[in-house]
DNA sequence: CGGCATCCGCATAGATACTG
DNA sequence: CAGTATCTATGCGGATGCCG
């Protein structure tokens, strides 16, 4: 390699957040998943049956839902919880844990809800300069 | 269909959030992509360069790191600066508007860092009940 | 150095059908 | 209702090579 390498002395994270290997960067995409992130929000104010859930998030498919269900629920965010009536009936809910990652998770959503047009609009200008 | 629908009136999200079609769900698939979320969190701190943030996202390939870099860009949250040096040298920030989505974001990743322990535990206990 | 273009395989999203 | 099972194919993401 003939070329200089960089000129500033890069700081290790101490955390391991940037580390290939580390079970963090699992977790954060279960959070931070498409589908998994619109649950967490949603449970942050009402239990919802799956149902519910599939009806409120559009474009979700039943499998795709069960699939963000089941991690959150492995990972300790969301509770399951089977009523054995007939017909059957499933309430998720998030546990306290799963209450204090949806927080921020939903500060971010709301964040990007309020700005989309401050997007969008910067999408259209970076467009223009390329064209 | 011979079965019941909902018994529980399903509130419909004033936001469209929601919706499949909403440009939102798309910016926040930006901001909560597995290494835009990383490059967001990181040049929260200080900027960086290229080659600097290929380093410190360990298993960010080049081509990923780049797309995530432009889409970023496109949405007026990252700022690309090129000094004309030789060798080229090419530094991202954050913009103001950028700052304000990392910020959650870093309290989001910070939180799945302090709790990947539980979390870990969690999955070792679901995986036991299952077998 | 900081990219972009190309190729390519495996994962995984998604549609559909079926079940307790 | 609340899922699983099965199948297909799209596309993510990695590897490589070239260029300003």
């Amino acid at each position: 390699m003939p070329w200089p390498k960089s000129t500033k002395t890069v700081r290790i994270r101490k955390g391991n957040l940037y580390a290939a290997d580390c079970p963090t960067r699992d977790v954060l995409d279960d959070v931070t998943s498409r589908w998994g992130s619109l649950v967490l929000v949603l449970l942050l104010e009402s239990s919802y049956r799956f149902s519910e859930l599939a009806y409120l998030i559009g474009g979700v498919s039943e499998k795709m839902l069960a699939q963000a269900l089941r991690v959150l629920e492995a990972d300790g965010f969301v509770l399951r919880t089977v009523h054995a009536t007939k017909p059957p009936k499933v309430e998720y809910s998030l546990t306290p844990f799963g209450r204090e990652v949806a927080e921020p998770m939903k500060v971010l959503t709301e964040f990007v809800q309020k700005n989309v047009g401050k997007v969008m609009a910067h999408r259209e200008r970076s467009k223009a300069r390329v064209a």
